[in-house]
DNA sequence: TAACACTTGTTTTTT
DNA sequence: ACAAGTGTTA
């Protein structure tokens, strides 16, 4: 332990030995915050706390995963398995289904993530005969989590004047009882949305005090990770746990506050000192990351934002380059000077592609680069857009699981009951939905015995509604008997998917049909090292609550060799690259155009580009273009207010490509050319098919040889190719044989040993 | 009821 | 430019 300590600075150092009271890290951007929490809980462990004492919360599950990694260097595996260390949904999901009676929710209750949300207030406000128009389903979603972040409930709404005087100015006056009724309905279905799960565990520590003693007892010593953006809701849960002990260590940079549309609350760091006046505060100063020029640049920029706690953060590496400002005629000469500085890189710097990143503000712009990078071959991974999870077969094969879990699962029953059709149509739902309303029972008892509830349908769909009840009820009696797994396949084979998925030929359908694979092999996955290590919690419930809370962010990188990366800048937060290029710095786009009415939110946006620009150690690339295609339109843009924030000491303009630029006269014909070859190329990448994801990098990753794994692929393969494969890696082809309608390959992996892969749904690619 | 064409909005970020 | 949602037709 003594050496451990000894890898500290002072100020972190200090941080990690404070352990009697509460303290605030305000750690700048590269200055080992992560190392700093690290270490505390080691050292904690260290002075014989154990470790289901320690209650840590992050905002991701890569986060929890990587500090749970690196503390079981340092302690062991053993120990820091034992930890409570995970995202505040994870944690407090778990916390809810041991307590969910005592809050009148059962333990089995599913969990809906946005789209299902959104589904269902789609469903009440037609069913309230409210204008869609007037009554958006995703703004009022938005309103309704930020209600429930602010820990208001339907009832504290409806008695709100503020609130319900804004609603009427907003034109949407019955807000209110959108959100009641959303909330009876994903009560009565035994079901919880993201925000349910921080807002009923106040319910549930608010009215069972014998709970959160219990909780505050257990949890001796409490951490909380970026702290600067937690919500209300977040901050009264920690808060209420911390109460008693007042051992509580949170960490964060207010300068890195970016999450605030999500109700994030700025003040809950701002104002930790009031809560805790005893509070000892640390300011970690030193950025390790990056050079003196890049971190005078982001000291510069973010001076301009009024409201902040003071700090000094600093550099003692290498001077460095200044920042790069490159102007671009167009988004697409934006893409092409990008990737053109990229191949460059890697010849004249020896870069490798894995230590450059794009960050952009939206998640469209990547289309671009991705063309740009594909003509130069240069390979690159897309974290963003859909995620595994959310793809329509997957989710309809977890609503499946869904439904037997939760037979009050509204959303789950509406995906499925058509799905594979089975001529159970809109009529016959509604008119399931309708009588479900009015006795207030689920659509899943409805269908259970129709008659009962006087449906008034024809004995023929009275037929398939009851095929479809007895398949359902004898999976959930399968449920009780078998593990998530063998369930699985049983599911898909009985309910027809299987049918339905293979038998398409089309490459969408053999691309689905693969995700469902994959899907498998996950669950396969799970039950084995869930058994491996003695956990006898197997069953599908045990999987859903794991995959419910999973997201995007949470992907394992074994892929990142080699690869370019490309991703917003929100999720390149906590993220650091040797060469950073933060692309679309124009007005409107970055300041975003929402963002720019109010000036917190123009401070957001500035703190956002603060953490784009802290992203880079050694260099850092900052470029706009003067006109851009949005929404199918050209628009002329100007450059962003933000460059101008920049001192002008820390930057390097691009003289050459400006004058470059606008000497250009004959730019008609450049621009044409242009345009005709980005017509040209994206024809194939922007076909509908898209890659299976790969499920054990939990699956956002787009690669750009994905477009090799096509079937034509497979067909070349010949005895003795040697090929890389996704997932097991490298391996020779022993032989190929023709099985019934499928080829299958014999390949004797490296490290994976010998496999058969059916060439039909394998991802590989041939070395030779 | 299902497949298809048409219309509409969407675009800030995501646990 | 695209996807999702809606309406029309068979």
């Amino acid at each position: 332990m003594e050496n451990i300590l000894d890898q500290l600075n002072t100020a972190q150092r200090q941080a990690v030995e404070y352990c009697t009271g509460p303290s605030l890290v305000i750690a700048g951007a590269g200055s080992g915050k992560t190392r700093v929490l690290t270490y505390k809980i080691a050292y904690l462990l260290e002075q014989g706390l154990p470790p289901y004492y320690i209650l840590a919360l992050t905002f991701t599950n890569k986060a929890a995963r990587e500090m749970k990694s690196r503390i079981a260097e340092l302690v062991g595996e053993k120990k820091a398995k034992k930890l409570w260390m995970g995202t505040f949904h994870h944690i407090f999901s778990r916390i809810l289904r041991g307590n969910a009676e005592r809050i009148g929710y059962d333990s089995n209750f599913t969990i809906f993530d946005s789209s299902d949300s959104k589904n269902l207030i789609r469903i009440i406000i037609k069913e309230m005969k409210l204008d869609d128009k007037q009554y958006r389903p995703g703004s009022i979603q938005g309103q309704i989590s930020r209600a429930k972040n602010s820990l208001i409930t339907p009832g504290m709404y409806a008695q709100n004047k503020e609130l319900i005087e804004y609603d009427q100015m907003a034109k949407h006056p019955l807000l209110f009882e959108i959100y009641r009724t959303y909330q009876n309905r994903l009560h009565a279905a035994n079901c919880m949305d993201f925000d349910d799960l921080l807002m009923q565990t106040n319910i549930l520590f608010r009215d069972n005090e014998d709970i959160l003693e219990n909780y505050r007892n257990q949890f001796q010593y409490i951490l909380v990770d970026e702290y600067q953006d937690t919500n209300f809701s977040q901050h009264l849960i920690v808060k209420q746990l911390a109460d008693k002990h007042h051992r509580i260590c949170v960490v964060g940079d207010d300068a890195q506050s970016i999450y605030s549309f999500r109700g994030a609350n700025i003040d809950n760091i701002l104002k930790f000192k009031s809560n805790y006046p005893e509070a000892k505060i640390f300011k970690l100063e030193q950025n390790y990351r990056s050079t003196q020029n890049i971190v005078n640049a982001a000291n510069s920029l973010i001076k301009k934002n009024s409201e902040q706690i003071f700090k000094d953060v600093y550099s003692n590496n290498e001077e460095g380059d200044k920042i790069d400002v490159i102007s671009a005629f167009s988004d697409f000469e934006e893409g092409l000077i990008v990737s053109n500085k990229i191949a460059r890189l890697r010849i004249e710097e020896h870069a490798s592609f894995s230590d450059i990143a794009i960050l952009y503000r939206t998640n469209t712009q990547s289309r671009i680069f991705e063309e740009s990078l594909r003509k130069n071959n240069i390979p690159y991974q897309i974290y963003g857009g859909l995620s595994f999870y959310q793809r329509k077969e997957i989710k309809d094969v977890i609503s499946y699981f869904r439904l037997i879990v939760n037979p009050g699962d509204e959303e789950a029953f509406r995906r499925i009951i058509n799905y594979p059709t089975r001529g159970i149509g809109d009529t016959t739902v509604n008119k399931i939905g309708l009588a479900a309303t009015e006795n207030r029972v689920s659509l899943w008892e409805v269908t259970s015995n129709p008659e009962a509830f006087k449906l008034n349908i024809n004995s023929g769909t009275a037929k398939k509604l009851n095929a479809f009840y007895t398949m359902m009820s004898n999976f959930m009696e399968q449920n009780k008997l078998v593990n998530a797994y063998e369930l699985a396949q049983l599911v898909i084979k009985e309910s027809g998917i299987s049918k339905e998925a293979y038998d398409d030929m089309t490459p969408e359908g053999m691309s689905r049909a693969q995700n469902i694979q994959e899907l498998l092999n996950a669950l396969n996955e799970f039950v084995t090292t869930r058994i491996e290590t003695g956990d006898q919690d197997i069953s599908l419930i045990d999987f859903l609550s794991e995959v419910s809370l999973l997201t995007d962010q949470d992907t394992e990188n074994e892929e990142t060799k080699e690869k370019v990366t490309l991703m917003t800048v929100h999720s390149a937060k906590g993220l650091e690259f040797e060469h950073v290029f933060v692309v679309g710095m124009e007005e409107d786009l970055f300041p975003s155009a929402m963002a720019k009415n109010e000036l917190r939110g123009l401070e957001e946006e500035r703190r956002l580009f603060y953490v784009a620009i802290t992203r880079a150690k050694k260099t850092c690339t900052v470029s706009y273009a003067k006109s851009r295609f949005k929404n199918g339109q050209l628009n002329s843009c100007r450059e962003s207010q933000f460059l101008n924030d920049i001192d002008i000491a820390f930057l390097n303009i691009d003289e050459k490509t400006l004058s470059n630029i606008s000497n250009t006269q004959n730019t008609d014909g450049f621009w044409k050319s242009m345009e005709r070859q980005s017509k040209i190329t994206p024809a194939q990448t922007r076909s509908k098919y898209s890659p299976p994801k790969q499920l054990t990098n939990i699956s956002r990753i787009q690669t750009s040889n994905s477009s090799a794994q096509l079937p034509d692929e497979a067909k070349q393969l010949k005895e003795g190719n040697i090929i890389e494969h996704e997932r097991f890696g490298r391996g020779k082809v022993i032989s190929i044989e023709q099985d019934g309608n499928n080829k299958r390959a014999f390949v004797e992996f490296e490290s994976a040993g010998r496999k058969q892969l059916l060439l039909k749904f394998a991802k590989f690619n041939i070395v030779e």
